[in-house]
DNA sequence: TTCCTTGCAAACGATTTGCATTGGA
DNA sequence: TCCAATGCAAATCGTTTGCAAGGAA
């Protein structure tokens, strides 16, 4: 869980994150508690995005959910985590992309499930193109891409 | 599932997307009733999804809330509404793409509003590529692709 | 007549919040 | 010390559902 991975593209160790984690936090005059780190530890071992409920049943109820929902809401706002809304009624968390590294998803249409897809870098050269040659052709000022793919996992196929 | 749809831009005519709607809920056992229709309208009327409670502005207090809301899980159901969840807790459709036609989302990070975007045949190909590309290196079974981009809409800017 | 639909109100589940208590810099 | 953070329980909010009445084939 508290683990770290080191693929490439990746960015941060653990420790570094950590490290980060806390400045971050305290440039908004808010502490790296307890329940923070076990939630950032758990989003920093997961391949891809979970529930509040996903993370508790990682966590253990020794972190409440609503302590839950209030360390990642602040850390939402401090910009350290990143909700999705794939399926109804239920978001899901994951580190932002200077923590994690920029990835996109595959979301099962079947169970909900949301898993991490790193592309190649040629691959990822050329939605960035897309992305900054659809921004030139509209009023509208893009900040991030969401090239999720749909689909049915292997669990579920 | 009946199929349609002639390619770049919109497609169906309001008169005969109704006929192909009439049909697809004929095949459930289904009714093309008055607060289904309503719906459908200011589906096909709209410039990118919408929510339960947007909808209802846009047709009045004749439909009741729980009345759109079954509707629309029996045309999604039926496969002529499809639910995109963009933000927490809202939940917005839109009509399925064999009525509208393929396109992508603009999504704005402050108000949440979303508009379509049909991109131009060479992007459109490019993109479609990358999705078969991606999913011939993963067990996963593509099915749609979600190439959302966020950012700022001309109004929040 | 037979079912599918609708309305209303109550029920639900995910997330949020008030308030008193605890804890860290 | 002092204010942010936590826990618990109650409150919200979007969405769903039970049930009796309405409507189309």
């Amino acid at each position: 869980m508290a683990e770290n991975d080191n693929r490439p593209g990746n960015t941060v160790t653990t420790t570094s994150l950590d490290r980060e984690i806390g400045i971050r936090l305290k440039e908004h005059d808010a502490r790296y508690t307890r329940g923070r780190r076990l939630v950032v530890a758990t989003l920093a071992g997961s391949d891809g995005p979970k529930s509040a409920a996903e993370l508790q049943a990682n966590i253990g109820s020794s972190l409440p959910l609503s302590s839950l929902y209030r360390s990642l809401a602040v850390l939402g706002t401090v910009g350290v985590v990143v909700p999705h809304f794939t399926k109804k009624g239920v978001a899901r968390y994951e580190l932002a992309e200077w923590l994690q590294g920029h990835h996109h998803h595959l979301v099962c249409l079947d169970c909900g499930a949301v898993e991490d897809l790193a592309l190649p870098q040629s691959y990822e050269e050329k939605v960035r193109e897309l992305v900054e040659g659809i921004g030139s052709t509209v009023s509208f000022t893009p900040v991030n891409h969401a090239f999720d793919i749909e689909g049915i996992c292997s669990r579920c196929a």
